[in-house]
DNA sequence: GGTTGTGAACAAATTCACAGCG
DNA sequence: CGCTGTGAATTTGTTCACAACC
């Protein structure tokens, strides 16, 4: 049985979102074809894999000749979805939160930010770089008013479980937790976590352990 | 031949920062012990896979009892090399670049915030949130004076490479990357990438995958 | 009795290597 | 001939299940 009839692995969707990035950049530099090893070399990994990968989506290449770029980009978009944007919710309107309103990559990569949310009424009522600030109160009323699927939490970590569970309640099942906690969600739900300070612990890990010479 | 004494996988070195945040709660809550059972409910992983990962790290459970709580984050801290604090540049002044200076989450976990770095000299010679702001050029100095290991990448795509390329001469071989595009760096250099809008895709794949009554 | 530490079994992911096709 | 698509082999990671030990 062929592999595009299976379902897609998790560390291949992972990896769609690079190769469409780097069929983003072929196609502005009105390149027609790809081959696996070239857009390997883009996308940072190795040929076999991208064509491992690409298998998932169906035979898409030619033989002899690669894979159609702008064909390409737009199975591939439409696999992840990214045929129409997805407005997002941002939970927390400090720090991190407002940077990543005021994050342009968002609203260019189809995420326009159409609300953050505050459980401070202080802050709610105003515009953070264009965004309307709105109490956490009115999130259920939000989320189906504006059609939104996806949430991001970027509160403290005291208060990440009870957003999620906030969160669930109105429906939202996808979620960006910015938060340094582990949060749990409701079965179906799918979570995405980013620990900036885990990555440097990471890091140093690797830094630590590395000789003096190397590696 | 017991696991110790083998490499550690990668899979474990991501998940031990985890871990050692649930000792640090439990080290507020005055927990003198926790079972591998305890530990992975707060992790969000499964028991098996604590006892499996502590045991690279050596034997520091008691049976019949589980670990101790201190010595065992004392231990993880040894093996992650945070017994001691790593000063990180940030390059990129913009939108996220001053965000993540500001992120108090960094100083608090051991990752004091020493310099932003920036390629526009208008920008040169402030501070932000207290973070003097310095040019490129003078990275590999203050790498120097510094003693700064770890490089943080928050340009735009466009400049990655080449602020990649001043980070290796200047002798960093950490770096976590926020620029939205795939870099390379020189052999023996640990790099982790961050890209916010990718997160978003792959929640895209899945919320795009999901029948509307499950899974 | 309770919990660790770990081989063994299993599963997922990667890479190889080459048949198949344009 | 060149490059894809994919079974097979390999590697890496996870989970099981239980002997060893406190």
């Amino acid at each position: 049985m062929s592999d595009r009839t299976r379902r897609i692995p998790e560390a291949t969707v992972a990896r769609l979102p690079v190769y469409l990035r780097s069929l983003a950049e072929l196609v502005g530099d009105k390149t027609a074809t790809v081959s696996s090893e070239r857009l390997a070399e883009m996308a940072g990994v190795n040929a076999a894999k991208v064509r491992k990968d690409l298998s998932y989506l169906g035979s898409y290449g030619t033989r002899g000749v690669g894979y159609d770029v702008e064909y390409l980009a737009f199975q591939m978009s439409r696999e992840l979805g990214l045929t129409h944007d997805w407005p997002v919710v941002i939970i927390g309107a400090g720090n991190l939160g407002q940077a990543l309103a005021n994050y342009g990559g968002f609203r260019d990569r189809g995420f326009p930010v159409a609300a953050l949310i505050d459980a401070n009424r202080e802050k709610v009522g105003g515009h953070v770089h264009g965004v309307p600030v709105h109490h956490i109160d009115d999130l259920p009323r939000l989320a189906k008013d504006l059609g939104i699927a996806i949430a991001v939490i970027a509160t403290p970590a005291g208060a990440a479980q009870s957003v999620a569970d906030v969160l669930a309640e109105a429906g939202i099942r996808s979620i960006l937790n910015f938060a340094p906690t582990v949060i749990s969600v409701p079965e179906g739900t799918s979570l995405r976590k980013v620990d900036l300070a885990l990555e440097l612990q990471i890091l140093s890990f690797y830094q630590a352990h590395r000789t003096p010479e190397g590696p």
